[in-house]
DNA sequence: CATGTTTTTTCGAGCAGTGAAATTAATGCT
DNA sequence: AGCATTAATTTCACTGCTCGAAAAAACATG
């Protein structure tokens, strides 16, 4: 049976881990509004903040000179984390490009790297030499702040298997079927988590608008691909990081659109870059779809839509339609109250909304509660490399320090 | 911010419906069995179970003579919980028709009302005059259990607001936008609790098919509506009742078949009862939907088609089509791993299963991570009923009973 | 009747949280 | 400068919970 027995530890690991979750969501604060923001009595944060600075975790800050005097009683000495106990190496693998972060447990980003990514990329080098190389480079650039790696996190595109430690599928070339995983892990002797892009949008998302932070949120990608994450009142959808959320690869017209995965009638094959140029030129929808869309010629596509091109705005409408049906179906399942649009299609979103909304009136739940708010927002980097981010640092907060006795 | 502060309170309240739970489950037990079944020491268990007999929750049960006499050392004394001190009264809100049953704590049936539901039932007489009528009827009968009510659970179909008390649309009649449940609360000075039937299938499938009970399993009525309720490796998916899953009124194919909701190419338009009905003779798509289908037609239709009959046939094609696609479009969200047909539409299984397979296989995530179990159970009401019952028994259980001093 | 076996209870220890009171460290007023 | 005021932290005594080990209880067997 379930050892979900509550016992001292487990009130220790809880409370450890709601101060250590109060330090990363609003930074350092003093010990008062700790036991504020937390609800815990100031005792037990002072027994907490204790043991916290002893083992070095935390650490009380240098008072910013007496300039904030607009204070009467004793001066809040603030705590925040310690920069140097940990570190975590960050992989963004992208259909066209690699980006390797190296943060510490301050989340403060130390050193970067980027590389393209060709579909021969993984044909040549193994998945786990590549990374690997990259992350001993970085390795021997930062000695100091390598020494104490912590986690190594990949943030992928395509299906997981349901442990969440292999890709089964994915639109990355060569990419699939590659235990990188383990063999970085082993390599490093490291914990290395996988996380589908998809989920970390919507992860980042919520980071990035203190707004979101607790609502039900979509965050649809659009770009050369199509994904989605849901959080669902703060908490994110399919927990661990089994199921699938393949949004991209949701049916939308039976037998229709020749898509990159090799099935037929995806959103994706209407809504991505790719589906959108067929469209607009003319290609039969079963043409192989282009294995990379440069972005010149989607940015070109955009503009000639806005200033009026019949071809182009067709494209756009069909795409738009794609993702508004997309999601009234998904709304049939699970009802956010957000939709966020990120990614190079942020920027069509003007010439798809017409139709999303038109789609998603089709949805009675949409009739009976009130559409969600669909909103566009421009920058889909930073959502994925913030939740990258947070969530692996969250990790080492919640299982390896709340943990320690 | 949240009170999620873990203390020695929750660890009792935790560890308490643990052995709740592990009753619920299992039935009596030894505490023995409790303690390996929940993992606490044996020590906790007989502090706990010690105040649960003080508390009258539990008891200890007669040893059932010595005739059991296959046991060396000291015997077991099995605790199981105490059916007088409580009892709960569960409505079932039909289409076309009603039933209030009334449980008492150990689950078992006290006695039970079915009243016929017709479109104008609840036009006639508000919906909580017409449950109160029913519920004093039965209070009357049985006075003694009736005296200890602590709980009313109604299951309903349509869309619950996000609190989870007021039902904002519904397919039977006149009963969205009413305030039954809290009349109803305030009538009977006791806890109303509105349940999605869906839900509860999917509740009760877990409590009926142990093999299902930590899967992740789609339930999916189909008769006179199409619902669905979904478990998450055991656990029942969107928290409280709020959100909507409204899988019969997922978008099947855009501007398409008129549904009873008023929307145009929903999953029910094509798959319900009068759905397949309109199908097979030929009425036009547009046409208004029939109120009620009784029920012999129905059945009339799947023997036809199972003579071969090419009418009826085609129509169970296009309903298992209609079904095929929902759940296909579905697993690009959320991934079960067995899929149940239940309700008079399991009968019509044989007849659609080739296009639903077919529909499935037509989805990325089935052809990577294999498609979905789908299988039928022919009955649906216990589903419902079990899983209305135990929802409502666990309920008391965490919140009435693990609370208590 | 003594002994072995299995179930339950008892007992003392340990741990984490809490409220109330005490302490600390500034500011403001006279 | 000296003292009251204010606000942040810490200290302390106490509570409630779980746990392991040992004791007690309740039977079966020879």
């Amino acid at each position: 049976m379930a050892r979900n027995v509550s016992d001292s530890d487990s009130v220790r690991r809880q409370n450890r881990g709601l101060v250590l979750g109060a330090l990363r969501i609003q930074g350092a604060m003093s010990r008062t509004a700790l036991a504020a923001s937390t609800g815990l009595s100031h005792a037990s944060i002072t027994a907490i903040t204790h043991d916290l600075i002893d083992q070095q975790v935390i650490a009380e800050l240098e008072p910013a000179e007496k300039s904030d005097s607009r204070g009467r009683g004793r001066p809040a000495t603030l705590v925040g984390f310690n920069r140097h106990i940990g570190a975590a190496a960050l992989f963004e693998v992208d259909v066209n490009r690699a980006r390797l972060s190296l943060v510490d447990y301050g989340g403060v980003l130390v050193d970067r790297i980027e590389s393209p990514v060709t579909p021969t990329t993984f044909a040549n080098a193994p998945p786990a030499v590549f990374l690997a190389e990259r992350l001993r480079q970085l390795q021997a650039r930062n000695p100091v702040e390598a020494a104490g790696l912590r986690r190594v996190a990949i943030s992928v595109q395509g299906i997981l298997d349901r442990d969440g430690d292999g890709l089964k599928w994915s639109p990355i070339a060569h990419l699939a079927n590659r235990p990188f995983a383990h063999e970085l892990a082993s390599a490093f002797a490291v914990p290395v988590a996988l996380h589908k892009r998809g989920r970390l949008l919507a992860e980042g998302a919520r980071w990035l608008d203190p707004a979101l932070h607790d609502a039900s949120v979509a965050t649809v990608f659009v770009g050369s691909t199509v994904a989605m994450g849901m959080t669902f009142r703060g908490q994110i959808m399919g927990r661990g990081d089994e199921g699938a959320t393949e949004f991209g690869h949701m049916n939308h017209l039976p037998n229709g659109a020749l898509c990159r995965c090799g099935m037929r009638g995806c959103i994706e094959a209407y809504a991505s870059d790719y589906g959108v140029l067929r469209t607009a030129y003319s290609v039969p929808e079963t043409a192989t779809p282009a294995p990379a869309v440069p972005s010149h010629e989607y940015d070109g596509l955009i503009a000639r839509a806005e200033a009026g091109d019949r071809a182009a705005t067709h494209a756009f409408n069909i795409a738009g339609r794609a993702v508004g049906f997309g999601l009234s179906r998904m709304m049939a399942v699970f009802d956010p109250s957000h939709v966020l649009i990120v990614g190079p299609g942020a920027r069509a979103f003007g010439l798809m909304q017409a139709e999303i909304n038109a789609a998603l009136a089709s949805a009675l739940v949409c009739r009976v509660n009130g559409p969600p708010q669909v909103v566009a927002h421009r920058d889909e980097k930073e959502p994925v490399f913030k939740g990258l981010l947070m969530k692996t640092l969250n990790e080492i907060d919640q299982s390896d320090i709340a943990a320690l006795a």
